[in-house]
DNA sequence: TGCCGTAATGCAAGCCTTTACATTCTTGCC
DNA sequence: GGCAAGAATGTAAAGGCTTGCATTACGGCA
């Protein structure tokens, strides 16, 4: 007896055991496996159990083969030590999950570089679509996907002259509604601690939605400080103490994400600033923690986990070829909490 | 000329067509791609070029079975929301990426079921290896493994009675040592909040942790007041409110990780009362948060990075049918700030 | 009862790479 | 120049599943 063999030689029952066992041809077995419905339920019964026998699961490569499908979804993000790209992920995890798709996961460092190198490993290792984070990106990259038949979805911002699919927010929009918050408070010497711009358009957009304020309400002529640094609360804390040394002193500083807020609100406190009486500082994600600090953090919401939630769905239809998903834009709303109050100058 | 028609079908070239426009054999194509150094130098340059022109990439699913491996390791944690653990996963996926594997990662909710299901997904996806958090786990998981050939790798935790590899630290010891503490600094009506006892080891060790200290102190006569709540700053915060109503009331609440801890930290500032001077709170983790709070957080710094890399590497070499790595015990020390102090009553 | 249409099942051709083993080429040395 | 040993390369089998197409079974209707 065969199967007998199996056991003893310890080799992992296949199809053809299982087919063999049921009585039944190896297509029939396959698809009671893949689509039931397509096999009358008393064969299926004697199937599934020869499966359940055998402790039969499929060869995952000769599947992969056959199918050209591996069900599995690439997300390269810049690193899952932020908040707010693990929440996402997260969510777009769960929702890959329900969709019976599995995660493969890979991370950049926010650098250009290495984004390719994992996108390519990605590929090779079979993803059957790619989450990327952002816009930016080499042309070639996007003629590789094509070329390779494996679609691409952006999401954490959306582009309105990118023609490829993306699922986010506006991020300059979103920035400028706080700004206009902050200068309708009467802030005038506004200052921003940004995300290092050059290979990141969420920072970027973020920074020009604050200039879109202040030319709005007239201000372009004063002085707009930028620090650029990177994702740290640390980095937050210092590029605070740098800007409150300058000499013009803000009055509202403006952070590019909650982190570096965090890190301002932490040096406020150890130089003995008060916050928001001497200064406001307002950050941009809405993580957790920004209703945690003392003062609380006035920020912008984003909807990270409805984001990945809805990017998972809209990576599985493309990846089963359905019509092309058109860019969604979700909202992300000003908080205002206690951060941030009227100047005292 | 078959390659001209490879382009314009769309169809992506294979090894036969690299092999055939560099005038080799697929064995040698593979060759120079699997292992260069098997191949003369004029050989490799040739088809490196059929390779470059061609634009080939080797088909992942032909490749998988024939060399039955996947290069591919899969984690199963409870969730990327916990920062800790989206810490550990980023340095593990780093790690990874250096021994030239790729991350596979699903989420259990923490639920048994859940976290089952996932890894008999991951190893139908083709894991070559798992990583997996905490003991705890029906044992039939480990036979299907075993039987499966996948070797697993717990991390979070060692135990000294599991007989499987494990890289982690030793929760118990490090909640008795600052327990210890706690006790040395003359506190007696402790209370604990703690993660869900009944599916979480490294929650369980913990609280046992605990009560170690107490016993060491001959004061294992006193109450201990437990409040089992799941992972959320407002989870933290509700336990922390109902054990102050209680009729002892503690002066110090160790908190199983850092953000039931600021929860508790929160909801304390919002009732007026002191922290560290009516009462102290510590956490367990040393997420970055614990340093920014007000008063900054007594915990256990756990080393969650290095934790992700050992657990890479160790799983890696398990992979390879390296001797069975034996289990590594990291240190996680505790961390005095300013919410521990002595009680004033 | 016989025939037809449809549902269920079987047959067998791929899918593309790796690798054991066989063969051919090099090179150094007598 | 001839030979042996080792290096380089070639041959071809194997690996397990999916799926288009062919075949068989079934049920209803005339």
């Amino acid at each position: 007896m065969d199967d007998r063999e199996r056991k003893l030689t310890k080799t992992a029952a296949t199809l053809h055991d299982v087919a063999r066992r049921a009585g039944v041809s190896t297509a029939t077995v396959s698809r009671c496996l893949n689509s039931p419905k397509q096999v009358v339920e008393a064969t299926r019964a004697k199937v599934m159990s020869a499966v359940h026998d055998l402790g039969y699961s499929p060869n995952f490569g000769a599947r992969v083969m056959a199918a050209k499908r591996t069900h599995t979804i690439g997300a390269i993000i810049p690193t899952m030590e932020n908040a707010i790209f693990a929440r996402g992920l997260q969510a777009f995890q769960e929702e890959l999950r329900v969709q019976g798709y599995t995660l493969l996961v890979a991370s950049s460092s926010y650098r250009a570089d290495l984004e390719e190198e994992q996108i390519r490993s990605l590929v090779a290792r079979g993803a059957d679509g790619l989450l990327l984070i952002g816009h930016d990106r080499d042309p070639a990259i996007y003629e590789f996907l094509d070329a390779q038949h494996v679609p691409s979805l952006v999401t954490w911002t959306t582009d309105a002259t990118a023609e490829r699919p993306s699922v986010g927010f506006d991020n300059r929009a979103s920035m400028r509604d706080l700004a206009r918050s902050v200068i309708g408070m009467g802030h005038r010497q506004l200052a921003v601690i940004s995300a290092e711009i050059g290979s990141n358009d969420r920072a970027r957009a973020r920074v020009d939605g604050v200039k879109d304020a202040m030319t709005e309400a007239g201000l372009s002529d004063l002085p707009l400080p930028i620090v650029e640094t990177t994702y740290s609360i640390e980095n937050g804390a210092r590029a605070f103490e740098s800007l409150m040394q300058s000499a013009v002193v803000p009055t509202a500083v403006l952070c590019g994400n909650d982190v570096l807020a965090v890190g301002a609100l932490r040096r406020a406190r150890e130089l003995g600033i008060d916050v928001p009486v001497q200064v406001s500082i307002t950050g941009f994600d809405d993580i957790e923690l920004a209703q945690v600090t003392v003062p609380s953090l006035t920020t912008v919401h984003v909807p990270h986990r409805e984001m990945g939630r809805r990017a998972a769905q809209m990576l599985v239809q493309m990846v089963k070829g359905a019509a092309p998903v058109k860019t969604v834009e979700l909202l992300a709303e000003v908080c205002l909490r206690a951060s941030l109050a009227p100047p005292a100058r």
